[in-house]
DNA sequence: AGATATACCTTGACAGGCGAGGTATCATGT
DNA sequence: ACATGATACCTCGCCTGTCAAGGTATATCT
């Protein structure tokens, strides 16, 4: 069963900073990773994937370069910024009490 | 801190089934036991609210009814559906899927 | 009379996800 | 030579859930 885009919401900009955090990576790299790494359950659209780079980088959080021309489709890598180091941490203590918050609220068992 | 719209969009439904599991409520106490349940942390704007009730009605997750004349402004109760059980268990299992793929992509530490 | 708590409701704007469409490079098969 | 599929990027416009702002009404306390 995937996850529906409502759940993820709003989780896209973190998911990607922290892939970014791991090192300089591209659209479609980050892609097969996370797809990767949930085995398969999620991976974004594509139109979802390139709107948050634009708003990424609007917002300081990434800066974009174009690869090294190799053989091959161009690539467009992503760097995270220190803002985004940061935005990154606020995004991961947020997510705790995320847990918390969601665990209290939809998992409790009592008359 | 509070929990931004964003990361709580599409819970919305889920919290206010899982409050009506417990027993008929309706608006203003649900929002009261959930501000309560968080320690503050997260309460519903009352439009979000009342606009999740409609359209958890519309789709027959939930029944409503005027409650008994008694004193103090009238109170709208809410009973959850048999159909209303049903989403809510799909619900506590794409959470439990969510807390998985978000932990793994973005609590994961290497190089 | 005015303030506060309880209790409900609607309208319109906003923002993120994404379906649908497009472009280009390179390898492989026929 | 041509088709197919994998790699790789991009934009436009719709849809949907959130919520600021506005409104109504009852009961209690001062």
């Amino acid at each position: 069963m995937p996850i529906s885009a409502d759940i993820l919401r709003g989780h896209t900009d973190t998911i990607i900073l922290a892939q970014l955090e791991a090192g300089d990576s591209y659209g479609w790299r980050i892609n097969k990773t996370v797809a990767q790494r949930t085995g398969g359950a999620y991976g974004f659209k594509e139109a979802t994937l390139y709107t948050a780079f634009r708003r990424l980088e609007q917002n300081g959080m990434i800066t974009a370069y174009w690869g090294e021309d190799g053989p091959g489709a161009r690539r467009r890598y992503y760097a995270i910024t220190p803002a985004g180091r940061e935005q990154l941490a606020a995004d991961r203590r947020e997510w705790e009490q995320t847990r918390r918050v969601l665990n209290a609220l939809i998992e409790f068992e009592e008359g």
